[in-house]
DNA sequence: ACAAAACAAGTTGTCGACAATATAGCAAGT
DNA sequence: ACTTGCTATATTGTCGACAACTTGTTTTGT
């Protein structure tokens, strides 16, 4: 979505911030009625608002029941990652197909960018560095449904298990590494080392996490 | 969706399948006024509906404007066999890892049962057949976010594809075999190796779709 | 005292009407 | 003849009210 137009599209956008920024609690029940009256629009808004938050993975419906926000574990951020390794690798391996000269060469200019930044003692792999790398690599595939899964829907709910579970700018120092040698494979043209690196990345993103958490 | 309770939960279902089926042409524009007469609800339904559809990748909206249904393309199928053979080679990964053993003795029988089909003359590879094999798989993962994305995204958009571009039933003789090979590796606890045959696996699938496109 | 049915309160699902926006056709001016 | 702006029409977006359902409570019968 390139700029929400429609009072739905607001209030979706709204509700996923406060949802994934905690401000409103996950597992917590969402009710209609009440929501309408937060936010000062209609039910039919709230609903289509909550519609798309569903098939986004953040919140699950019942028939005649309600809407909750997902509940946070362990095991959903592990599951969360198995996909994301799945996906972003992937994405990787057609990056490395399907991204242009020109494109590539932005991607290494970010990346020095980044290294300027760890140099100057700002830490890397805060989030936005991190986001932004990744991010390109997934617009780079090409792939529609790649970058839709991605977006629309893995996307925010890593950050709000970053957020929530308050993990924010792990593993700073070898991340970069990591990141210098996917350009490199993508700039080589070598999709399959390009995927197998990506993945590993997320592995070891996904390790460090449990390791923190445990 | 274990079974479609609402009526929104019916036209959203009665749609789709009219989509995918080809009763509602590729490409062309969804009116909520002549859909919400022709299935004899509220445009309101219609639009809880329509909304699902595109969560779904089947439709695309633009606000103010409408909806239309996706255009079939070889480029399209081709980014959705990508996404297929990244996903469900990681759900064989993870069936290899987390399907109980009878879990695997019945994806064992089912398969056997498959066998004596083709013996018997009928050929395999009917969809029928091929779905199930797949589905056991996926749903072998256990991990949410996998088998939602595949049964709730993919997998229509695929058989939309197969409809549609009127192909049914492709590879008959060499698929079984390599279904053999993926529940063997299964059964040998060998993660690693599911994976990649399930890639192959798919990976050919894509090859022979193409090829008949050309 | 307990179980089951009936009731009550509140929430979600559905509807028809109204408001806002886009598109096509016409009119007028250059 | 072509462009520009307006107008008419049709479609989508939003709203408030009503209907259907769920759930917890009370009542009733044994």
């Amino acid at each position: 979505m390139i700029q929400p137009v429609t009072s739905a599209d607001k209030t979706f956008v709204a509700l996923r911030d406060d949802i994934v920024e905690g401000r409103i609690q996950a597992g917590s029940k969402l009710s209609e009625t009440e929501l309408s009256t937060k936010y000062a629009v209609s039910r039919a808004v709230i609903r289509e608002a909550i519609n798309r938050l569903e098939s986004c993975h953040i919140v699950e419906r019942k028939a005649n029941v309600g809407a909750r926000v997902v509940a946070l574990s362990p095991q959903g951020l592990i599951e969360l990652y198995q996909v994301r390794e799945s996906l972003e690798g992937m994405a990787a391996r057609l990056a490395a197909k399907n991204m242009t000269d020109d494109e590539i060469a932005d991607l290494s200019s970010l990346l020095q960018s980044h290294f300027d930044e760890v140099k100057g003692g700002e830490s890397y792999y805060q989030e936005a560095g991190d986001v932004d790398f990744h991010y390109r690599i997934i617009l780079g595939s090409k792939n529609k449904h790649l970058i839709s899964m991605l977006f629309d829907g893995i996307y925010h709910l890593v950050r709000m298990y970053r957020v929530q579970l308050g993990m924010a700018g792990p593993r700073v120092t070898t991340a970069y590494d990591e990141h210098k040698h996917i350009v490199q494979a993508i700039l080589n043209r070598d999709a399959e080392l390009a995927e197998m690196l990506m993945r590993r990345h997320i592995l070891y993103s996904k390790n460090s996490i449990e390791h923190k958490l445990s």
